[in-house]
DNA sequence: GTCTATAACACGATAGAC
DNA sequence: GTCTATCGTGTTATAGAC
């Protein structure tokens, strides 16, 4: 009995903790998506959660970890958006170019902000960098995304490539992401422009690899790529 | 005789401050290389250089200022460390092997410095943003070597790509560039490896685009990229 | 126009009490 | 887990000297 009790106790304790921390977090990213990153002081989001700035340091290292934290957000909503188009889709084209328009959707509403978010994302001293140990959950995450692009589609190339295509197309999508956050055309038209044109491109030039001069390259794309991993 | 005079002391002053303004931006390059960019401090900037902090500021409008100078003055060095490299050589790899190399040698000092540079650069609304307006000269002398690069090679291909191919290997360099930031490997081997690997394969693939089945996923490249040019 | 000296401000981050 | 007080730093402001 006493231990139920105890065990109650710290239950609601973890239970209240975790309930102060998602409220400091939803209400960071409250205030990031109305004024900003830079102009979301630790003072404001702490005030307007009714806590101390002592008390957000307690759960978030640095403001940087609150951006952190809503990049794992954005990939979750990402991946869960784009889960009935991956279940029913079978061909490459729609397949791919769809999880990109998905994740410019979920994305949007933080368009401005992630100016910012990439600014830190591209510090390789910063966690957040998509390169770094810490985000390798993340990455790997994102990466499956795509390993799912192309195994539930019905694309045909040879298999040493097949293993690296996640990889590669996530890196693509590293491409349209930093494009996007550099544009500022009405509704993103340029990038949407260029998931529409680009992804029929990489399809293409997929179906090229069965041609035996072209394929010599590829086996020397992919030793490349071995060669330089860490 | 008076106008003369007046003209001599417009000049001098002018040229004082030309040496403050050098003065300032060294000693801050020296910090920077000596204990990072984040543990410099503008105070210890002007103090070191035995100037006042709001002098500091009288000539770089912040702390960011001070990295914009030094890129510009990086890209000077490159320019004419790559300048016999071109005079001579004539093969397209060598010479586009030695102006990444080149590269590498030039930024080497700052190789930790630079993770926070590109940090800044990373930020859409930074002027130090390699796609924007600020940086727009730049970025225009950078694609001038490789417009030479290309220029001055045998390189044989269709017109319409080589006239877009000197961006395109700023583009390549660029990559190169954010791959060098995160390289932690002895000497930046890894780095090494890549610009020798990958620019042959470039070449090939260079030479690929005559094969008529693949002159058309050029032609479309070519299209795409038009496309999303603002 | 160039420069000094000093104070002040805002913000990210931390220390230490409770 | 939570708070208040405080620090260090980028940046600005003031008020003037040469």
């Amino acid at each position: 009995m006493e231990v139920t009790t105890l065990t109650d106790v710290t239950d609601s304790a973890t239970a209240k903790g975790e309930q102060t921390r998602e409220l400091i977090l939803s209400t960071a990213l409250r205030l990031f998506r109305e004024q900003g990153y830079g102009k979301t002081t630790m003072r404001a989001i702490a005030t307007e959660a009714g806590v101390s700035v002592g008390n957000a340091y307690y759960y978030y290292g640095s403001k940087d970890h609150l951006m952190q934290a809503y990049y794992d957000l954005l990939q979750d909503q990402h991946r869960s958006a784009v889960e009935e188009l991956l279940a029913s889709e079978k061909a490459f084209v729609p397949r791919m170019t769809g999880v990109l328009r998905t994740w410019l959707e979920v994305a949007a509403p933080y368009h401005e902000f992630a100016g910012t978010f990439f600014k830190t994302a591209a510090d390789p001293k910063s966690p957040l960098s998509p390169f770094s140990d810490e985000s390798r959950p993340a990455r790997d995450a994102a990466v499956e995304i795509f390993r799912r692009v192309v195994e539930g589609s019905d694309l045909k190339v040879p298999a040493d490539l097949r293993a690296e295509l996640p990889e590669l197309l996530w890196l693509l999508q590293m491409g349209v992401v930093l494009f996007w956050v550099h544009d500022s055309s009405e509704d993103v038209r340029r990038t949407r422009t260029l998931i529409n044109r680009a992804v029929p491109l990489v399809d293409r030039l997929l179906r090229l690899t069965r041609i035996p001069g072209v394929r010599g390259v590829v086996t020397d794309l992919l030793g490349l790529i071995h060669s330089i991993k860490p």
